[in-house]
DNA sequence: AAAAAAG
């Protein structure tokens, strides 16, 4: 009791004071701005009910106002000015917390939502445990009076210690006996806005309730136990958790449990995560596990190409690995020189795996996808099947030599002259290769795959035809309002969707369609607007065109040509299934054009469902000699790493730098910013003005420095990048491919640079051979001239 | 790990 009341309270006070002391007697001033510490329990006398008479002869809301108001305005100050502070707090007050934090991450790092978060989304907090406590103290003053009301609860509580420790039951009680509290919350933001920060994060606050306790010896009764329970039990039990889960002592009991590979995951997860990362130890063990599901495969051979299935099977064989793409390539990796070797390839430009080449009348084999398991038929076993993954790899197609296509003009691929107006417009002036091999046959109404490498101008091999189609199929009609769009382009990033809408819709004015953007992140209604008014071509992103699928605000049933552009992307494990619901809901025979620079069997899933006798091409003669991109790898000592990318920021050309999580994008960027190079970052968990702020800030050049995540590896066209950065290495030789494709476009020059650790190295190599990409490693520490030429500094340097 | 929907 003593400890509880005033002189715990006030050694709290004081102990509270030198750090958050601003904060604290602000706070106190909040609680009763015109009243001490008395005149608050007397305010809450239980005849009058408590607030409402008080409320009444003070009126809180103007006090609130008046003296709040200030109070907040400094406590923000106090916050902004502070920032630093918070991390610091944060750990050292409630460990409890720190694991809620490592599942956002991300927000934290997000500095311009955080007011607003506070402000506006508080509501989701309200479902933040470690954020009750601080409520309930809060609200207790009320509750007190409704326990005075009703001793039994106190007895209740007695009765049922087992709740306070199951923190599942917790809410119940919040939610069934004081449901009161659900109103409160409306006063609370005010409260809670400018007091959180200190009350939250400080159990040594918690003195402050015994003020209010003091008028309720009942309480003081529970009290004596609760204290103990919280601050004994809680910090026991987030960690019990681990143990508690009664497995350990399972365990003891079930060794057999052990061997029990179900269960494993959670071992990995908990207790060792290391290994996930440990990559060298793996390959190992695939080696021996495979073989024997190898044989599966074999008589299976349609599986293998089957993606879907593989992550099941994963999921229950093998989880870890599931998970681990570095394992997968690693298999075809050993087919890879194979591939080079055999004629799969040289003799491809006839030939096309799904069926028909444009100019060949290449039958599909009977079986689809057996077609390309007979082929290997003789080779059979684990050799077979892992041709089969690196088949997988690569796309057999026509491939379109860059010199017989040059001359032939669009208009006499068949565009019409307002188009082709609109080409040149769009500087255009002649068809790309990739362009010249897809414009025909999309006009014929052939389904597509088309393979064309980064900055090749997919976007408008795709358009172009794609709007002369839709033109030629409305000639003579007059537009309806309302009508329902005769097209879709699904893009897998906003960015890249907004992206294409830029290119296509120039060339949808030119012939007098409509266009109109479908993607998440932002306000539904402008979009919906646009579609009762009727567009032609819709562009977007599978998840809010779904959305609006399903909210039947988006017709697709009259969608005649459906593109797929990253389709290899899009047939990865989150994209698929919606997408395959999309191209479902669009007019039955619908043609289907998948492009991308990385084209391979991943999109089997979308083609054996979808497209029909598809033709396949891919532009000859697309190797790295005929690349304009400088491919380096760094090999540096991780200590250097941050001072490194500094170095390598700091020069004058347009530079992105890649990043594997969101939050050391945001930090990267933070760092630049402080070393005095300005950046910004690009990533999922900004809002989406802002992801398209920055990325606009680049393009047009304010910024000179971008850090993004892999939202930005595909697809994303920025004209004069000349440095890209992969501050982490990518797991993936297709996330290679398209990071890197962020320069050197439609032939300008460009740098790539990848900085790896030493124990990288390997793995390094592996994907290069993948990507069929040589670089040389060089060994780099601070201050090595390397950087110095990298960063184009080196003749100033140099010579001064 | 990232991306893709949220009134």
């Amino acid at each position: 009791m003593p400890k509880n009341k005033k002189p715990a309270g006030g050694r709290a006070a004081k102990n509270f004071e030198p750090r958050y002391g601003a904060k604290t007697s602000f706070q106190d001033r909040k609680r009763r701005p015109g009243t001490e510490g008395p005149a608050k329990p007397g305010s809450k006398s239980p005849n009058h009910r408590g607030y409402r008479p008080e409320s009444e002869a003070t009126p809180d809301k103007g006090r609130w106002n008046a003296a709040d108001r200030a109070g907040r305005t400094e406590a923000r100050n106090i916050r902004t000015s502070a920032r630093d502070d918070r991390p610091a707090r944060s750990f050292d007050d409630r460990p409890a917390r720190s694991f809620d934090r490592n599942d956002r991450p991300a927000r934290s790092f997000d500095r311009d939502e955080r007011p607003r978060r506070d402000a506006g989304e508080r509501p989701s907090r309200s479902f933040d445990r470690s954020d009750r406590p601080a409520r309930s103290f809060d609200e207790r003053p009320a509750r007190s009076f409704d326990r005075t009301e009703r001793p039994a609860r106190s007895f209740d509580r007695t009765e049922r210690p087992a709740r306070s420790f199951d923190r599942d039951e917790r809410p119940r009680r919040d939610a069934g006996e004081r449901p009161a509290r659900s109103f409160d919350r409306s006063d609370r933001p005010a409260r809670s806005f400018d007091e959180r920060p200190a009350r939250s994060f400080d159990r040594n606050e918690r003195p402050a309730r015994s003020f209010d306790r003091t008028e309720h010896p009942a309480r003081s009764f529970d009290r004596d136990e609760r204290p103990r329970r919280d601050a004994a039990d809680r910090p026991a039990r987030s960690f019990d958790r681990n143990d508690r889960p009664a497995r350990s002592f399972d365990r003891t009991e079930r060794p057999a449990r052990s061997f029990d590979r179900d269960e494993r995951p959670r071992r990995d997860a908990g207790e060792r995560p290391a290994r996930s990362f440990d990559r060298s130890e793996r390959p190992a063990r695939s080696v021996e596990d495979r073989p024997a599901r190898s044989f599966d495969r074999t008589e299976r051979p349609a599986r293998s190409f089957d993606r879907d299935e593989r992550p099941r099977r994963d999921a229950g064989e093998r989880p870890a690995r599931s998970f681990d793409r570095s394992d997968r390539p690693a298999r075809s990796f050993d087919e890879r020189p194979r591939r080079n070797d055999g004629p799969s390839r040289d003799d491809g430009p006839s030939r096309s795996d799904w069926g028909h080449a444009p100019g060949g009348s290449a039958r599909r084999d009977s079986g689809g996808w057996s077609g390309r398991g007979e082929n290997n038929t003789p080779k059979r076993s684990a050799e077979h099947e892992q041709r089969v993954d690196v088949v997988h790899e690569r796309l057999q197609a026509e491939a379109v030599d860059a010199a017989t296509v040059t001359g032939a003009g669009f208009a006499e691929l068949g565009l019409g002259d307002n188009l082709v107006r609109a080409l040149a417009g769009l500087g255009a002036a002649s068809p790309f290769p990739i362009q010249a091999a897809t414009v025909a046959p999309i006009l014929e109404g052939r389904d597509v795959l088309a393979r064309g490498r980064t900055g090749s101008g997919k976007t408008i091999a795709f358009g172009a035809p794609l709007v002369e189609s839709i033109l030629r199929s409305q000639a003579g009609q007059r537009r309806e309002f309302a009508r329902a769009p005769k097209a879709i382009i699904l893009a897998p990033t906003r960015e890249l969707a907004l992206q294409i809408d830029r290119t296509v819709q120039a060339l949808a004015r030119s012939v007098g369609l409509f266009t109109t953007q479908v993607y998440g992140g932002v306000p539904q209604a402008r979009q919906v607007g646009a579609l009762k008014k009727g567009v032609d071509i819709v562009i977007g992103t599978p998840g809010r065109i779904e959305d609006l699928l399903n909210q039947g605000k988006l017709d697709l049933s009259q969608v005649q040509v459906a593109v797929l552009d990253e389709a290899d992307h899009m047939c990865e494990l989150g994209f698929l299934e919606p997408v395959q619901r999309i191209l479902r809901a669009t007019k039955k025979g619908s043609q289907k054009l998948l492009f991308s620079a990385t084209l391979d069997r991943e999109v089997a899933a979308l083609v054996d469902e979808f497209l029909v006798e598809p033709a396949v091409y891919e532009v000859a003669g697309e190797d790295q000699d005929s690349s304009t991109i400088e491919h380096r790898v760094l090999v540096i000592e991780h200590r250097d790493k941050a001072q490194i990318l500094d170095s390598l920021v700091d020069r004058a050309g347009k530079t992105l730098v890649f990043a594997r999580t969101r939050a050391y994008a945001e930090m990267l960027a933070e760092q630049f910013d402080d070393a005095g190079i300005s950046a910004v970052a690009l990533h999922g968990d900004l809002n989406q003005q802002k992801r398209t702020r920055n990325l606009e800030k680049l393009t047009s050049g304010r910024v000179n420095v971008l850090v993004a995540t892999d939202v930005a590896a595909r697809g994303i066209h920025v004209d004069d990048i000349d440095l890209v950065i992969q501050a982490d290495a990518p797991d993936e030789y297709k996330t290679y491919l398209h990071r890197s494709g962020r320069t050197g476009r439609a032939g300008r020059a460009g740098t790539v640079v990848t900085l790896i650790t030493r124990q990288r190295r390997r793995r390094m190599t592996e994907l290069l051979d993948r990507a069929e990409i040589e670089a040389p490693f060089e060994e780099t520490a601070l201050g090595d001239d390397v950087l110095e030429e990298l960063s184009g500094r080196q003749l100033s340097n140099v010579d001064a």
